[in-house]
RNA sequence: GGGUCCUUAGCUCAGUGGUAGAGCACUACCUUGACACGGUAGGGGUCAGUGGUUCGAACCCACUAGGACCCA
C-alpha cells in the first residue's frame, strides 16, 4: 500500500493496532509540569483492581479522552493521570474468595501477611489488565504518572491527613452505633448500607405493665431484640397511654424491669399499637432515645450476630433468625404474641454481600464532618466547583446539609492500616488476654514511634484499616506528589474537570472536595461532569447473573460465540464482529445526552461503525482522485474556486463551531452528532458528488481546486473527529498529500472558525441548485422513476436571480438529478402530462409521458394539496383570531400572512398540474367553487427567506390549456383517437376479467395499449405484469434476474412511446389518505433544502 | 415520609412559548466507476392525561396517572 492509498474496506481491528505505541513512544501522552502553555488536567478515577474494566469505565475514558485529546489539540498542556484503587472490602472478598476455590483456605489460615502477598500478586496482575484494556480504548494517559492508592507516596499522604485532622480534633475514636456486618465481620459507613424494601411481619407483643394489671402492647418487626430492651416508649400526648408514663414493665422472657418513658420524636401515636420497645443497642433510632433519656445500652449479639450471655442463657449461642423464632415460640406459650401482620419494611443489608446488617455499639474511629461540609457547601454556592448538570447541586447540597460523622475504620486486612498505636504496657487487657482497645488510649503519629512516650512500654499498632474513600478522598492532590510541594502539585491542581459516574457523587465526589479544602486550601476540580449508568439495551443493569454483561474489549475485538454471555450470544450467533475503539467511543459520546441511564444498543455501534466506513471511503475516494496533486502550503480560498467549493468551505466552517461550541459545554453527543451529520450528510452526499464535475473535467483548474479542497476539508473533519475517533483519522491523516507541522494528528492544532471560509452568498447560490436537485429526485423517487433512466426536466422561476443561478450550474443539476436536459426559464408554459413539483422559488416539471402511470402522479399532488390545505386551514385559523393580529408581535404575524399566501399559490399551483394532467379537465375544487373554468389564481411565489410577494397579472394566471398543448405538443405525433368501435371493444376487454394472464400477456396487452396511445391502460398493463413477475420471483427467486430484465425492457418500450392523450376513462384517483396532512411533510417543504433532512 | 427526575415516531433520545426533530428500525426502487458498513425517495407523532396562564403551550403553572433514581 503506498502512502497515498487506502485499503478497500475499513478494517478497525487492523487499523487500532498500529498507532498507539507510537504515540506513546513519542511521549504524546507525557505532561510537562514545566511548561508555560495553559494548564488542563483530569486524574482518572482509579477503578478498583477487583477485576477488569466495564463498559462504566468505557465511558468515563471515552468523555476524559475526549476532553483532553480536544484541549492538547487546543494547545493546552495537559495530564490526565491514571491509576487504580485498592478497594479494600471488595478486593479482600474476591481474593478471599480464589483462595477458597484453588486451596480451601481462609485468610485466617494464611495469616495477615502471607494474605496481603497474595492481594498484592493480584494486584499486579489486574492492575497491568486496566491498563491495557485502556490503551485498547486509545486513553492517551499519562502512563509515566501512574499511581495506585496504596503506593508509598499516596501511603503517607494519607497518614499526614489521618494525623493532621486528628492533631485538630476532626478524626476521633468513640464508642458508637455503627453499621456492622456479620458476614464481612467490619463496620461500615451509612454510604455503604443499602436499603431495599422486603417483606417482614409486623408482631404484636404484650408488656405485663407492674402493679397495673393491664398489659401495654408494643409493634415491632425485631422481636427478638427484647431481649436488649431498655425501655418502652409512648407518646406523651397519647391518652390511651398518659398515665403509664413513669411506670414500669415487666420484660418478658428475661424478668428484668424496664421503665415506660415519653417520646415524641420516637413515637407515632398512628403507627403501630403507639407503643415502642426502645433496644439503643440495637437501631439507630432507639440509640439515639436512648442518649436522649440515658438508658442503658445492652448488646444482645457478637460480631456474628449470633445471641450472647446478655441475650440470656436461654438464647446465648443461637444465631439471629434462630433467636426470633425461639423467642417467638416462648411469648406464645406465655400468651404475650397478641397478633403478627405482614409488614412491608426497609431494611439495612451490606453494599458488598447484602446480609443484613446488624447495628453494632463498637469502638470506631470517625472523621468529624460538619466543619469540612461547611466549607464544601460554600464552595459550590460561590460557583468555585460547578456541576454538569448542574441539577447534582441540589443533591450535593442536600447530601452534605444532612451528613453524619464518618466511620473510617474498616476490620480488613487489605488497606491503610490506621496509624494509631497502643501501648502493651499501659492498655488494658480483655479475658482473653489481647489489649482491649475500647479503652486504651491511642497514641497517634505519622512514623511508628519506638516506644510508649508515657511508660517506654512497646506498642501495638490499631489493626484496623482505613475505608478505602477515605484514601480515595485525597486522589486529586496525593497523586501529584502531596504532602511534598511537587511541580505537579503548582501545575495541576485544582484539575479541571473531574468526570465520574453520578453513583458515587457521596462516596467520592463530596469527599474528594472536604479533602481537597482543607488540606490544599483549594477546590480540588473546577467543573464536576457526571455521567450515567451504562445499561443494557433494554435499560437493564448489567450484570453477572443476568447474563447480559457487555466486555469492552468484546465489542472492540469481537469475540467467538462461545465466549460470549447467553444475552450476547442470543444476539450474536456466529460470533460477535469488532466493532473498534473508535465505534465504541463514538457511540458512548453520542449517548450522553441520555439522562441518568445509558442504554447500549449494539446495532448502534454497529452504525458509527458504518460512519468509520463512510469516513473511510470519503477519504479514499479523495486519494483515489487526487493524482499528483500535493497541498504545498498554498491556502485554499486563495485558488479559484467553484461554487460548491466555495459553498462546502462555508458549511465546514459552520461545522467547525459547532462543533467547539458544543465541546465549551460539554454537549459531548452535539458535538459528535455535527460532525458526523456534515460528513455524512454534507461532505459525502453533497461535496464529493459536486466535485466529480471538476475532477472527471477537462478544467485543469477547477480539477486542482476540488483536489485541494478535497483535502482541505478531510484534514479539518479528521481533526475534528480525533478526540472522538483517535485511531481512524490518524491513519488517514498521514495518507493525506500535505504538508504536516507536526507528525501525528494527535498534537495538531483542533480547527477553529476561520471567517476566510465563511461565505453566506455561496450558501445562498446553492441553495436553488439543492432544491432543483431535491425537487426532480422527489418526483424520481415519488414515481418510482428507475435511477438509470435520464430524465429531461423544466425549471420555471420567477426570480431571475434563481434563474441564471440554474443556469449557470447546471452542471451539477443534470449529473445529481440525473438528468438528460434541463429547460429553465420564466413561469409560462407548462409542459403537458408533467409530473410538477412545487418548491418555495421553482416550479419543476419532468414530462412523464410514456414514463409512468398518471394517477401515481395524480394521487402524488392530492396528497400534496391535501397538506397545503391542513397547513393553510390552520394558519388561517390564528389570522382570524384578532387577539393574535393585535397582541402577537408583529414580525410572527408577519410570517403567518407570508405564510398564507406562499400556501395559497402552493395550493393552486398543485391544483392547476393536477388538472393538467387530469383526463377529463379541471378538478373540481370541493371546498372553493370556481366560477368559470380555470381557477384564478395568480402565480405567486414567495421565498421562505425573504417572503417577497409578486401578484402577476390575472391574465397571466389563468391558462388556456388548449393553446399550451398545442405549444407543448408541437412536432409529437399523436394519434388519431380510436374509433367508437374500437373503443367498445376495449372497454369490453377491460371488463371482462383477465384472471389467468401470464406476466408476458400482460405486457403484450400493455404493448398494444400503447400502440393505441392508450396510456393509463398500457401502464396498468405493464404494472399488472411487473407484479406478476413479483409473485415470481418470490416463488422462485433463481429466475428473478432474468425477470427484472424484461421488466426494464417493459419500461423501455413504455418511455420509447410516442406521448399521446389519455384515455377517455378516467380512474377516480383521490389522495390515499385525503383528510390527514403529515406535518413532517409540511415542515419539510417549508423549510431551505439544506435542513430538510440529514441522516444516519 | 422527603427529594430529584422522566413520560415526544416501532426503539433510543434531542427539542424549553411562534410551521414537531435526529439516529436506528421500516417501505419502495437501485450493485451508477469512494462506500450495499452504500445511494435515492417515502411512510410513521392527540408531544402520558386533565385543567389553567397566554393571542399562541411539547415547552410555563396546578393536579392526576405511570415509571426511574437518591435520601431517611
Amino acid at each position: 500500500m503506498s502512502e497515498t492509498e487506502l485499503p478497500k474496506s475499513y478494517e478497525p481491528t487492523e487499523v487500532e493496532s498500529r498507532w498507539y505505541p507510537v504515540w506513546m513512544q513519542r511521549g504524546y501522552f507525557t505532561a510537562d509540569p514545566l511548561s508555560t502553555r495553559p494548564p488542563f488536567s483530569i486524574v482518572l478515577p482509579p477503578p478498583n483492581i477487583t477485576g477488569s474494566l466495564h463498559l462504566g469505565h468505557a465511558l468515563t475514558a471515552t468523555i476524559q479522552d475526549v476532553l483532553i485529546r480536544w484541549k492538547r489539540m487546543s494547545g493546552f498542556n495537559c495530564l490526565w493521570l491514571p491509576g487504580t484503587d485498592h478497594a479494600g472490602i471488595a478486593t479482600q472478598m474476591v481474593v478471599e474468595k480464589e483462595l477458597k476455590k484453588s486451596e480451601k483456605k481462609s485468610r485466617h489460615d494464611l495469616g495477615r501477611e502471607e494474605f496481603l502477598r497474595r492481594v498484592w500478586a493480584w494486584k499486579e496482575k489486574y492492575g497491568e489488565r486496566i491498563g491495557e484494556q485502556h490503551k485498547v480504548l486509545g486513553a492517551s494517559l499519562d502512563w509515566t504518572r501512574e499511581r495506585f492508592t496504596m503506593d508509598l507516596g499516596l501511603s503517607a499522604a494519607v497518614r499526614e491527613v489521618f494525623v493532621r485532622l486528628f492533631e485538630e480534633g476532626l478524626v476521633y475514636r468513640a464508642q458508637k452505633l455503627i453499621n456492622w456486618c456479620p458476614s464481612c465481620l467490619t463496620a461500615l459507613s451509612d454510604l455503604e448500607v443499602e436499603n431495599p424494601e422486603r417483606d417482614g411481619v409486623m408482631w404484636h407483643i404484650a408488656y405485663p405493665v407492674k402493679g397495673a394489671g393491664r398489659n401495654l402492647v408494643v409493634a415491632t418487626t425485631r422481636p427478638e431484640t427484647m431481649l436488649g430492651d431498655t425501655a418502652v416508649a409512648v407518646h406523651p400526648e397519647d391518652p390511651r397511654y398518659k398515665d403509664l408514663i413513669g411506670r414500669s414493665v415487666e420484660l418478658p422472657l428475661t424478668g428484668r424491669d424496664i421503665p415506660i418513658i415519653a417520646d415524641a420524636e420516637l413515637v407515632s401515636m398512628e403507627f403501630g399499637t403507639g407503643a415502642v420497645k426502645v433496644t439503643p443497642g440495637h437501631d439507630f433510632n432507639d440509640y439515639q432515645t436512648g442518649l436522649r433519656h440515658s438508658l442503658p445500652i445492652v448488646s444482645i449479639f457478637d460480631e456474628r450476630a449470633r445471641a450472647n450471655q446478655a441475650a440470656g442463657a436461654a438464647y446465648a449461642g443461637l444465631d439471629r433468625t434462630e433467636a426470633r423464632k425461639r423467642v417467638l415460640e416462648d411469648l406464645k406459650a406465655r400468651g404475650l404474641l397478641l397478633k403478627e401482620e405482614p409488614h412491608r419494611l426497609a431494611i439495612g443489608v451490606c453494599q458488598r454481600c447484602s446480609t443484613v446488617l446488624e447495628p453494632r455499639l463498637s469502638p470506631q474511629w470517625f472523621v468529624k464532618i460538619e466543619p469540612l461540609a461547611r466549607v464544601a457547601i460554600e464552595a459550590v454556592e460561590q460557583g468555585r466547583t460547578r456541576f454538569i448538570p448542574e441539577s447534582w447541586t441540589q443533591t450535593y447540597f442536600a447530601w452534605m446539609r444532612n451528613i453524619r460523622d464518618w466511620c473510617i475504620s474498616r476490620q480488613l486486612w487489605w488497606g491503610h492500616q490506621i496509624p494509631a498505636y497502643y501501648c502493651t504496657r499501659c492498655t488494658k487487657r480483655t479475658e482473653a488476654g489481647s489489649l482491649d482497645l475500647a479503652l486504651g488510649k491511642p497514641i497517634v503519629a505519622r512514623e511508628r514511634p519506638a516506644a510508649c512516650p508515657s511508660c517506654g512500654g512497646s506498642l501495638e499498632q490499631d489493626p484496623d484499616v482505613l475505608d478505602t474513600w477515605f484514601s480515595s478522598g485525597l486522589w486529586p492532590f496525593s497523586t501529584l506528589g502531596w504532602p511534598k510541594q511537587t511541580p505537579e502539585l503548582e501545575a495541576f491542581y485544582p484539575t479541571s474537570v473531574m468526570e465520574t459516574g453520578h453513583d458515587i457523587i457521596f462516596f467520592w465526589v463530596a469527599r474528594m472536595m472536604m479533602m481537597g479544602l482543607h488540606f490544599m486550601g483549594e477546590v480540588p476540580f473546577r467543573t464536576v461532569y457526571l455521567h450515567a449508568m451504562v445499561r443494557d439495551e433494554k435499560g437493564e443493569k448489567m450484570s453477572k447473573t443476568k447474563g447480559n454483561v457487555i466486555d469492552p474489549l468484546d465489542v472492540v475485538r469481537g469475540a467467538k460465540a462461545e465466549a460470549l454471555p447467553p444475552a450476547l450470544k442470543k444476539k450474536f450467533p456466529q460470533g460477535m464482529p469488532a466493532f473498534g475503539a473508535d465505534a465504541l467511543r463514538f457511540t458512548l459520546a453520542a449517548l450522553t445526552q441520555q439522562g441518568r441511564d445509558i442504554k447500549l444498543s449494539l446495532d448502534r455501534v454497529g452504525g458509527y461503525k458504518a460512519f468509520g466506513n463512510k469516513l473511510w471511503n470519503a477519504a479514499r475516494f479523495a486519494l483515489m482522485n487526487l493524482g499528483d496533486f500535493r497541498e504545498a502550503g498554498r491556502f485554499v480560498k486563495e485558488r479559484k474556486l467553484t461554487l460548491a467549493d466555495r459553498w462546502i468551505l462555508s458549511r465546514l466552517d459552520r461545522a467547525v463551531a459547532g462543533t467547539r461550541e458544543a465541546l465549551d459545554s460539554f454537549q459531548f453527543s452535539d458535538a459528535a452528532s455535527t460532525v458526523y451529520q456534515f460528513l455524512w450528510g454534507e461532505f459525502c452526499d453533497w461535496y464529493i458528488e459536486l466535485s466529480k464535475a471538476s475532477l472527471y473535467g477537462d478544467d485543469p483548474e477547477a480539477k486542482e481546486s476540488a483536489r485541494a479542497v478535497l483535502v482541505f476539508c478531510l484534514d479539518r473533519i479528521l481533526r475534528l473527529l480525533h478526540p472522538f475517533m483517535p485511531f481512524i483519522t490518524e491513519e488517514i491523516w498521514q495518507k493525506l498529500p500535505m504538508q504536516r507541522p507536526v507528525e501525528s494528528i494527535m498534537v495538531a492544532e483542533f480547527p477553529g472558525p476561520d471567517s476566510r471560509l465563511s461565505d453566506p452568498e455561496a450558501e445562498r447560490e446553492m441553495q436553488p441548485v439543492i432544491s432543483a436537485i431535491e425537487g426532480v429526485r422527489n418526483i424520481r423517487g415519488e414515481s418510482n422513476l428507475p435511477p438509470q433512466a435520464k430524465l429531461e426536466a423544466h425549471v420555471q422561476s420567477p426570480s431571475a436571480e434563481t434563474r441564471s443561478t440554474l443556469e449557470k450550474w447546471k452542471g451539477y443539476l443534470l449529473p445529481l438529478a440525473g438528468l438528460k436536459a434541463v429547460h429553465i426559464g420564466p413561469p409560462g408554459a407548462k409542459p403537458a402530462r408533467a409530473a410538477a413539483f412545487v418548491g418555495g422559488q421553482m416550479e419543476i416539471f419532468v414530462p412523464l409521458a410514456g414514463l409512468i402511470d398518471l394517477d401515481e402522479e395524480r394521487s402524488r399532488l392530492q396528497k400534496e394539496i391535501s397538506r397545503a390545505e391542513a397547513d393553510l386551514l390552520a394558519v388561517r385559523a390564528k389570522l382570524e383570531n384578532p387577539q393574535f393580529v393585535s397582541r402577537a408581535p408583529a414580525e410572527v404575524v408577519q410570517e403567518a400572512r407570508d405564510r398564507v399566501v406562499e400556501l395559497e399559490a402552493r395550493k393552486a399551483k398543485l391544483n392547476e398540474h393536477l388538472r393538467r394532467i387530469s383526463p377529463e379537465g379541471p378538478m373540481p375544487d370541493p371546498k372553493r367553487p370556481q366560477n368559470g373554468g380555470a381557477p384564478k389564481v395568480a402565480s405567486v411565489v414567495s421565498t421562505p427567506e425573504t417572503a417577497e410577494v409578486k401578484i402577476a397579472p390575472p391574465a397571466e394566471g389563468s391558462i388556456d390549456l388548449s393553446q399550451e398543448l398545442e405549444g407543448d405538443l408541437e412536432g409529437v405525433r399523436i394519434p388519431a383517437a380510436p374509433d367508437p368501435q374500437v373503443a367498445q371493444a376495449l372497454e369490453k376487454l377491460r371488463e371482462g376479467t383477465k384472471q389467468g394472464l401470464s406476466p408476458k400477456d400482460h405486457y403484450d396487452l400493455g404493448v398494444a395499449y400503447m400502440e393505441m396511445g392508450l396510456v393509463d391502460d398500457a401502464v396498468r398493463e405493464f404494472n399488472a405484469a411487473k407484479s406478476g413477475e413479483k409473485k415470481a420471483k418470490r416463488a422462485k427467486p433463481a429466475r428473478a434476474k432474468a425477470k427484472r430484465t424484461s421488466s426494464a425492457k417493459a419500461r423501455a418500450k413504455v418511455k420509447a412511446s410516442p406521448k399521446v392523450k389519455s384515455s377517455s376513462r378516467a380512474k377516480s384517483s383521490g389522495p390515499k389518505k385525503p383528510a390527514r396532512a403529515s406535518v413532517k411533510a409540511r415542515k419539510a417543504r417549508a423549510k431551505p433544502a439544506r435542513s430538510r433532512r440529514a441522516r444516519r
